[in-house]
DNA sequence: TAATTATTTAACAATTAAGTTAAACTTTAT
DNA sequence: ATAAAGTTTAACTTAATTGTTAAATAATTA
């Protein structure tokens, strides 16, 4: 359990109002709301929107995508590697569903992309090594038709898609929210398989 | 070319602004100026927002998803189907690439449901046949590990994903807009063969 | 207990957007 | 040419949201 100060509570309402409930418009006063507070001391303790705002999504993006890149940067075997970071990934999109969608809906303003820079800069300098790394399993497995480009995006998709689409496919499934989580759970070992052409 | 009535060229700015620039919550002086035309012009058409909302989104399901039930419908061999599918999926996403983040953002705020309320009705029926009609494909080829809804669910991802979080994959890939376009549509072979298990 | 800090209340100004309206102007059709 | 429909301009109202502020109240700490 975490620390029950006022900033923490407020820092978790704007998370899970962004980015579990994907809300990506919430209101200051929904977001004092949620965190049992008012708007005033939201502001004493946030001065404003966008300053909350780079805060939280600081936080978020360094939980999940840069401690995938590290994962992904570890030095252990190919095959283990990609299965960490598998399970890292979906149980981060487990409790941030929507933090893609917050990301991208952002950059679409494209207001200050200075929120996003470091992001793009540490995955862009983290993608040309594993690129590389990609490339020597393909052509060591003699997997077909796969580009490295191509093995990156599969997973990421396949991890990601379930979640940032829960709203509609949890329903047209007919599944409630708790069996839904379990059907993107036991995906991990499926995706794992599938993307490193493990199919026995 | 389609007619350049005021109205087609609102729903065209509309459609462009929400579905291919992911501007989710564009204003109304943004869709008139994108028109060409004035808001006063615009109420004038379309009422108010709401209704210019609905319009544009049931055409532009109706061009993408339920198309999409139809083709999948269609008495044709399995496989011959799921290539059709994907191609037309990966042409309708190439135009509209934020049509489903545009869908899932307006669920989020769990206003009127009754906007995506014909599609969800629509899928749950042609779902129930496709569900078996994959069964019996992954039976008879011995396809291991996964299931019927996770078919369904890894072709669209695989297919959804690079659209949908173009502005962040086409910046860390370090191609232009057309470099990335290109990228996703020689996807579509790849994913054809793997969602079939096709590998060879 | 006294002083400091945290928190609430309530009112306020500034901004932005939606939607309406009336008047003027332009184009099209009769 | 005249009427009708289409289009623009500009002003306006209304509502929502952000951010500020001062005063009152509660909780902590010295």
């Amino acid at each position: 359990m975490k620390e029950e100060s006022p900033e923490n509570l407020i820092k978790q309402s704007a998370k899970r109002l962004f980015f579990a409930k994907g809300l990506l418009n919430a209101k200051m006063h929904e977001i004092a709301q949620d965190a049992g507070i008012n708007r005033a001391l939201l502001h004493y303790y946030f001065r404003n929107r966008d300053n909350l705002f780079q805060i939280v999504l600081k936080e978020a993006v360094d939980e999940t995508f840069i401690r995938m890149f590290s994962i992904l940067s570890e030095d252990i075997p190919f095959e283990k590697k990609i299965e960490s970071a598998i399970h890292h990934i979906i149980n981060c999109l487990a409790e941030y569903p929507f933090i893609e969608s917050f990301i991208i809906s952002e950059l679409n303003k494209e207001q200050d992309q200075n929120l996003t820079q470091p992001l793009i800069s540490e995955g862009k300098k983290f993608l040309k090594k594993f690129l590389k790394e990609i490339d020597n399993y393909i052509k060591a497995n003699k997997i077909p038709h796969i580009t490295p480009e191509d093995f990156i995006v599969n997973m990421m998709a396949l991890c990601a898609y379930p979640y940032s689409t829960m709203p509609i496919v949890q329903n047209l499934l007919g599944l409630t929210e708790k069996e839904y989580n379990i059907f993107c759970e036991k995906r991990k070992t499926m995706i794992t398989r599938l993307v490193l052409m493990k199919n026995k």
